[in-house]
RNA sequence: GUCCUUGUAACUCAGUAGGAUAGAGUAUUCGCCUCCUAAGCGAAAAGCCGGCAGUUCGAAUCUGCCCAAGGACGCCA
């Protein structure tokens, strides 16, 4: 158990023994810090249990926290506020314990295992700015999960089934009808074939075709029947629908290693599939299909029910499969690929009402077991400045590549030529673009929807990414010039900056269960900053290395450190890359 | 129409298991580099927390009604 845990326990029973049962101190950070480090709030709602005043209630527990040589300058403020302070030697004390191992500093949440499913790329389609935050946050809260103790995959489930790409294959065939592809006398090898067609061929075809299929009722037609011809893997059809997906992945696969997201499944859509047939007995035997205008649904209504709940689509009327149930068959090779515990779907809150309607189906059909916990993190949309979804000036999406250019062209005028060789300069300036792009995704908190705009991304100035990085390596920078120096304590903190930081650092834990809890990384991103800036404040007022008294550099120094190791710590947490200089 | 979400400083956002004086960044104004990276630090100014009523010792936070914006609501994924 972390240590303000542990003091907080301390507390508890420091209050039992003053006579009062409490399960939730309401200790915290106080916001007088003008009257002390913590607060202690539960005085105000034992009043009402004991049937005694707020302030006799408090007054008996100060006697009690009075008698605790770690605290000091106890007293009652208000209603019944109990402010309290730690002593500079225990706050001390603990700071080395953090020094010394950063785990006492974490508390384990779960093991659980975790399927956690982000990323949202379509195959033959460009990753779009609101791609941005569901590889942000999923890649994030991956980490995070993992430092608390649960074992995650990350599944990148690629969009390469379905409708569109069969267009794109027919778009395809009438540009290149000669392509061995379409010639069904053909026998050769077609893994051996140069297709004349790269990733951005592919992304300008895609928008064409769609658009095409909606204005022309033949193209329309052609295009049903070339995606039937691919998923009954029809010779040459297969073949080619297989080649775009290589192709497209691969691209797909770079962007997110920029973003320093990493998956460790690239299932698709398309490989459920294989357990459609299983699926499919499944529903059956579980007797919840039904007819209804040609279709075959899952009625998930119940009658509790206040909110809009449409049947699930099992099978369509023209006897397709619709996604959902490619998302109840992924379910299903989810639980016999992997047996997780848990199954997070890293989302747009624009398809909560879909996956309540999996979810729902899933439970119905007896598919996966009731112990597995089935969650939806939602996301909100990404808004240009009208409030309605971000288009570029003229209409378009804006490509995440563009955006990653357009902040790398930003803080490549910035790189420091006395720190930073030429030859490091535009790969300096990337890393610092994205974490720039990055931190600004995490700021707001994940559910709610935020307005996109190219300066706040692109701003290296305050609360922001580079702000971080450039700290970081500050710090670092420091350290590593007192290399000499033999430092292993915190003796003193001596100011009240230092102390603050202290609490700050104490803090860390109740920041990690309540972003693991909310599956937000907002509370992260701004106690990065918080701590950061706090700490520099302090870099400002004091000259480390050349300070004579050596107890006092020790202990800035380690100070220096610890502040360090949780600051890279979270920013990789983040997702974010430092560099080693900028 | 039904349901969901949102409305906080000029702008973009935190804060909503009720707690003391509502925060941050940006923009604006003013200070700080002979010394560990000034992408830094400090200061000033900026608010009827959408509106009205209620619950409570205490409400930005909970409840109700109203106003405004966005979204979802069976064969696109």
């Amino acid at each position: 158990m972390s240590l303000i845990k542990n003091l907080e326990k301390d507390i508890i029973n420091i209050i039992n023994t003053a006579g009062y049962n409490v399960v939730d101190p309401m200790f915290q950070l106080s916001n007088r810090p003008d009257l002390g480090q913590y607060q202690i709030n539960c005085a105000m709602s034992l009043a009402k249990q004991y049937g005694k005043s707020p302030r006799d209630i408090a007054s008996d527990i100060e006697k009690e926290l009075e008698k605790d040589s770690r605290f000091t300058n106890i007293n009652i403020a208000g209603p019944g506020f109990i402010n309290i302070t730690l002593t500079n030697d225990y706050l001390a004390k603990m700071l080395n314990m953090v020094n010394d191992d950063i785990r006492v500093n974490i508390d384990k949440k779960s093991n659980n295992k975790v399927i956690l499913d982000y990323g949202g790329a379509n195959v033959a389609k460009a990753l779009h700015v609101g791609h941005l935050r569901s590889a942000n946050i999923g890649e994030a809260l991956k980490r995070l999960a993992r430092l608390l103790g649960y074992e995650v995959l990350g599944d990148a489930h690629l969009g390469d089934y379905g409708r569109p790409l069969g267009f794109v294959v027919l778009e395809i065939k009438k540009r290149y009808p000669d392509l061995p592809y379409f010639d069904s006398s053909y026998t050769g090898d077609y893994s051996e074939i140069e297709l004349p067609i790269t990733n951005v061929d592919l992304e300008q075809i895609y928008p064409y075709a769609s658009l095409k299929a909606k204005e022309d009722e033949a193209y329309l037609e052609e295009g049903r029947d070339v995606t039937y011809k691919i998923q009954n893997h029809v010779r040459g059809y297969y073949d080619l629908w297989k080649k775009i997906v290589e192709i497209s992945k691969a691209d797909i696969k770079q962007i997110y290693d920029d973003l320093n997201v990493h998956f460790e499944l690239w299932q698709g859509e398309s490989d459920a599939m294989e357990y459609m047939p299983e699926l499919k007995k499944i529903f059956e035997e579980a007797n919840i299909l039904t007819e209804s205008e040609g279709a075959q649904i899952v009625e998930v209504k119940t009658p509790e029910d206040t909110s809009p709940m449409p049947p699930l689509l099992f099978i369509k009327s023209n006897g397709t499969i619709s996604y959902e149930t490619t998302d109840l068959a992924t379910i299903l090779e989810r639980k016999i690929k992997y047996n997780p515990d848990e199954i997070w779907y890293c989302i747009d809150t624009r398809q909560e009402l879909h996956f309540a309607q999996v979810f729902r189906a899933a439970r119905l059909a007896n598919l996966i077991s009731e112990d597995v916990n089935l969650e939806v993190v939602g996301f909100g949309t990404m808004n240009g400045k009208d409030g309605k979804p971000f288009k570029t000036r003229d209409g378009g999406v804006m490509s995440l590549k563009n955006l990653i250019n357009l902040v790398y062209e930003e803080t490549l005028k910035r790189i420091n030529p006395a720190t930073v060789p030429e030859e490091e300069r535009q790969s300096v300036a990337k890393t610092v673009a994205i974490a720039a792009l990055k931190y600004a995704d995490f700021l707001p908190y994940r559910g709610t929807d935020y307005i996109f705009e190219v300066e706040k991304f692109a701003d290296l100035e305050g609360k922001t990414g580079p702000y971080l990085l450039y700290s970081v390596i500050r710090m670092k920078s420091l350290l590593s010039k007192a290399k000499e120096i033999n430092y292993k304590n915190m003796h003193i903190l001596n100011s009240d900056i230092e102390k603050d930081i202290a609490l700050t650092i104490l803090n860390l834990p109740l920041i990690l269960t309540k972003s693991i809890e909310a599956k937000s990384l907002n509370d992260i991103a701004e106690y990065l900053y918080k701590l950061t800036s706090q700490y520099n404040k302090f870099y400002n007022e004091n000259k480390i290395l050349v300070e004579d008294n050596e107890k006092l550099r020790e202990s800035w120094l380690v100070l220096t450190k610890v502040v360090y190791s949780i600051d890279t710590l979270l920013l990789d947490i983040l997702g974010i890359r430092v560099p080693e200089k900028m």
